[in-house]
Order: C-alpha cells, then structure tokens, then sequence
DNA sequence: ATATAATCGAGACGGTACGTCCCGTCTTGCA
DNA sequence: TGCAAGACGGGACGTACCGTCTCGATTATAT
C-alpha cells in the first residue's frame, strides 16, 4: 500500500513558487506549468496535490497567513477594528495582495472555486468583523442580517479597492472606515 | 489615406457574440477565437478593433450600457440613490453583470487595462452617486475626499456582492444601501 | 532523466499522413497543420519531432525508401546504370516523385534544409552511380572530377525531367542515358 | 471606355521590387504583401496585372533576360555551346540565378504554372542549344528525339546544381559540358 | 465642360496556416 | 507510492498572407 511519503519539501517549493511568480510576474504568470517548472516539480507532483490554479493559490495565501487574523479586544471597538483593518489593509500591498487578487480571478466563471473561497477565506474574516461590531452594539443586541450588512461596508470597499486601487488601502481609509462602521453600529436601532 | 471603410455591422456582431458568449458560457468559454466564430468574422478583424479580450468586453459592455446612467433628481435623496441602486443591482443579474465580472478577471494582471476599466466604466457612476450625495448634505459642503469615501461605500459593497454572491443584490440591499449612506452623508460633520 | 518514451505510432501516422496529403492533394496541400489533423496528433507533437514541413517529408521520403537502395552487379555497367535507372525513374510516377518534387521546394530559399537534402538524400545515389561508372571505366582510373560530371550527366537530367516533365522519365529513357553516359565513360581519357 | 491608363512606372516599381526581394531576403520573403508594399503600390494594382506570386517573377525574369539569349554562331559548336554555357551559368550567380529557383518552386505544385514556365523560360533556350547541336552532327541529320536528349544532357545538369548547388557553375563547368556533349552529337550514329 | 471609366493608394474582410503556450492526462524509470 | 521527465490530444494565442472587396482621389477619353 503505503509507498513512499509525499516530501514535504515539496509542498514548500510548490507554495513559494506560487507566491514568488504571483508577485512577481503578476497574475497570468502563475500558470501551473510556470509554477512546476520554478518549483522543479513535475507538473504531475502539482496536480496530486491541487485540482486547480485557483486551489494552489488559495493554499499558498492559507500557508502565509496561518493564524494571522487577529482578533484585537480592548476597551474600544472602534480602535478594535481600526487596528483590525489597518493590519489587514497593509498586507494588502504585498504578496496576499496579489494573491488575494489571483483568487478573484480564478472565481470568476467557476462557481464551485468562488464558494470555496467565500468559506475559507472570506467567511472567517466576516466573523472577526462581526464580534467586534457585536461589541459596539452592546448591550442591545444586532441582528444576523444588520450584521451582515454592516460587514459588507467593511469589506466592500476593501476588495473593491484591492482590485482597482490598491494603494488607497492605507491606515488613514482603516481609521476612516473603522470609525465609520462603527459609529453607524452603535447607533443603529 | 481612406482605404474601404470598416463594416458597422461587423461591430455590432462582434458585440452580440461576445455577449452572447460571455452570458451563455461563461468568462472562460469567451475567448477570441470564439467570438470571432461566433460571430461570422476573421480572427484578424476583431484584432483590427481592440488588443485585448477585455478591451472587447468592455466595448460589449459601454455599447450595452450606453446612455443608461439614470440620474433621478426628486427632493428625496435617499430616494435617488435608492433608485438609482436598485436599478443598477438588477443590471447585474444578467449579461451586465457576467460582463461586470469578466471586466474584473481582465484587470487582474493588466494594469493599463484596469486603468481603463476604471476610467470608462467606473468614474462615470462614482459621478452620478457623488451628485446625489452632495444634495444629501446640502446646504452644506461635502469635500472630496469624504465624498470619495462615501462612494466607495456604496459601490464597495456592490462589486464586492458581484464577485462572491451576485443574487444578494437586491432590491432590499439596494433600499439599505441607499438609507445607511445618505444618513451618513447627511448627518457628516 | 527517462519521461514518456514517444509512441511509435505516432511516428508512422504523421509519415503516413504526409505521404497521403503530399501524393493526393499535392505539396501546396500539405501544412502541417493538415498533417497533424489527418495524423490524428496534435501540432506539437509534429513540432516536437520535426522543425519544418521539409524535415516531415524527409523523414517520410527516407522511411518510404529505407534501403530502397538498389547496387546491381552484373558484367555489364551499362546494364546495371540502366537497372537502376529504370527503377529510380519508375519510382518517381508515384509518391516518391511527389515528395522529391516537395523537398525541392522546401530547399529553395532555406540554404540550411538544402544542405540536408543533398547530404541525406542526393550523395549516397549519386554514390551508387559512381560505383557503376568506376567498374565502365575498369580497368583504367575514375578520377573523383570526372566521376562527378558523368554523376551529374544522369541524375541532371533527372531531376530536371522530374520537375518540368516527370511523364518522361520512362524505362526507354533510362535506357537511353545508361548507354550513353556508360559509353562516355569507358571512352573517356 | 479607356479610362486612366496604367502607370509604367507602377510596373517598374513591381517589377523591381521583387527582383530585390527574391535577391535580397530570399524566396520565401517575396510575398505578394511584401513585393505590394516594397514597391509603394496596393495589393490590388499588383493583382491587376499578375495573377499569382509565380507570375510576377517570370515577369520580373523576363523584364531582366529580354533578349539576352545569345545565339553564338562560329565555325566550332563546341566553342559556340561553350560559349553560351559560360554566359548563361555566370547569370545564374545573381539575381537571375535566384528568380530561376523561385520559379521552380512555384512550379512545383501548380502544373499550369510549370507549364507556362516551360514554354516561356525553358523551351526558348532549348531551341538555342538544339540549333548548335544541329551544328555539331552536320552534315548528318540530328532526329528531334535524340536532339531533345542531347538537350536534356546539357540543361539537366545546370538546374540540377542551381538547385542544389549554384556556385558550382563555373566556367570550367560549362567548358566540360559544352565538350562532352558536342561531342557526343558529333559521334552519335 | 462634363460625364464615363479605368487606375491608384489605402485598407477592411473571411480565410488558412503558422509556430508557441498551456491545459490536464498519460506513461516511463528511478528512489 | 512519490517523483522528475516528458509525450500526448486539445484549444487558444497573436501574426502573416492570401485573394477579394470597397472607398476617395486621380487622370484619361468621349461626348
């Protein structure tokens, strides 16, 4: 049966490649075959691994921001999510820029991809902004859908900056959004 | 000098195959070779017109959308906006917003283009919101700079609904989008 | 190191392929991309193989005479030139005719392939011809000068016949050129 | 009726034009495109006059050979076919040389093209040899099969190397030829 | 003088083939 | 079984020419 293990060595080079190519050379460069040649993997050794572009992208963005979403709590959820959105906003001008950016593209025309992105990528993210917007509703409750809604003035911009913008994402758009998002939280009805 | 003048006729079938492609089969199905099939017409004729897949789209998209910015003016503000999102969500649950969504893919890693994008496409329906945000603040002044983040606001959300969830653009979305950021805009310092 | 070992097969098709186009439909019929189609093998895997169009009917030409290389030995030179030249002119009614005709073409304006024309196709015959006039003109010498005039003397005509005229290559022809450039031969200083 | 009449200068430029082109780049730069465009003059005014690429050049060899064909009458044939050998090798080094191999390959394939190119380019210089033959057998008759074989010995071998192998025809070369087949008309039964 | 008619440059047009890139699958031999 | 290597059918890329066509501007002859 069980042969010989998978190198993990392999995993690595595969993920950097991508990351180095997507940043690099931009988006269309990152084709597998581009990215198997500057691993120095077959292109078979990609394929066992991921279905698709768009998974090794969305794997290679998971490897880099292991564990990285913060979750700020002080006393104050507008700072919270100042905090929150200046860290996101920044890694936005590098490689998950760019690799945020690849997914898009991978998702549009292939809806299965764009609800997996939405699960693993999107949704966790959603739900940071959601418990820091809960406390600054607090002590009156918000509902599902306010929520909702509230997060998708967080994001909204973010992404629809990310795609066409980029630079504008600095600290002062996350104070202004945070401050913003927050406000219209806590005197929502 | 003058040379035999281009068919207009060729366009407009260029233009109706690549948005019948684009809605049918999808952004990825949607290649050169294909519209130029579909549409009774060499390969080289289309690339005598644009340089780019996307440069076709957008042109399918500009002939679709022409004339199409519907600027409400009434005494309500919020009932402006609210119309104009309304109208402008419903845009795209069909080949509007197929075609929005292939505009986006082109962009990713094509820099001059989605400058164009943004240009051509974009600007245009940032104006028509800021218009209606200004008389929502009147007779106070609403600068630049709020006024761009108060757009961003409301588009954000919508491209960022586009790309992930395309049928959440409602009417409903629409009526909340509208009230939260006219408030917003109204109730400014 | 090893890879996929080429498939055998896909060698005979693309020969075959190009023999049949090159005979039914003539050299201007035959692209590569009509021989890749009727192959039943994608154009890389011909590119992979071949350069040019001109290398593909060499290969063919060489695979369809392999060993075709008739050396006859009686007493009699005249008889021997005459043989073979009866069988290499009969040989060019067919396909062999209509490769030969193609390679020319191909030669004309790429100085590199005609190189590889006369060294892999036209030396070893006039090889053999040369070893029919040295025993004509036994037991006195052959110097190498003139055998390669008298060589030109047979295959001249040929190749021009095989261009302008090829119904004319008969046996009667062959005869008559055998008898005539043996004679010169065995007469000449 | 008459209309404006042609340019002469129109059929110079063409003419010209691809003369250069075949000299220059070689046969496979001479496209009717790039002749066109070489020449100042649109695709069409070429088409007016020539129907196909092979046209054009047998024009443009014909506008250079015009009247070229020297008929060298002295007391010895064999001096006489010499002669003539000597001029019409040295031309083959040069543009007339290249226009010559372009012509073949635009035989090659197109049998009513070959066909005119026999009876325009290759019977007239025929009749010119043939004539000196004539010469060389007299008193005796020279039948026209033997004649046409005897002319075969004397072409053959100069298209065989200006195909294969032009600088090959020198001087010594045509002395050789004009010997060997004088002679053989002389002695012939 | 003013049609009428052909020529010219320019360049659009439907095609065909080029040679290249990448897709996703497959088949080797070695580790 | 993993892996590098690389063959394979397929599809699209963007380019070059093909031969035809349609334009506006010339330039002749024939009213």
């Amino acid at each position: 049966m069980s042969g010989r293990p998978r190198d993990p060595g392999v995993d690595d080079a595969i993920l950097r490649a991508t990351m180095e190519l997507v940043e690099e050379k931009g988006y269309r460069a990152a084709s597998i075959e581009g990215i198997a040649a500057r691993a120095g993997v077959s292109k078979q050794t990609v394929y066992r691994r991921y279905r698709s572009k768009g998974e090794v992208i969305l794997d290679a963005l998971a490897a880099y921001a292991a564990g990285n979403l913060p979750a700020p709590d002080t006393a104050s959820p507008r700072r919270d999510l100042a905090q929150l959105l200046t860290a996101t906003f920044a890694a936005q001008q590098g490689i998950r820029g760019a690799l945020n950016r690849a997914l898009v593209a991978e998702s549009i025309g292939d809806d299965d991809f764009a609800r997996t992105v939405w699960e693993r990528l999107i949704l966790p993210r959603r739900e940071a902004v959601r418990t820091i917007l809960t406390r600054a509703r607090a002590p009156r409750e918000l509902g599902d859908a306010e929520a909702d809604f509230l997060v998708d003035l967080v994001y909204g911009p973010m992404w629809y900056r990310l795609l066409f913008d980029p630079p504008s994402l600095t600290a002062a758009y996350a104070e202004r959004l945070a401050e913003a998002v927050t406000e219209m939280a806590a005197g929502g009805s």
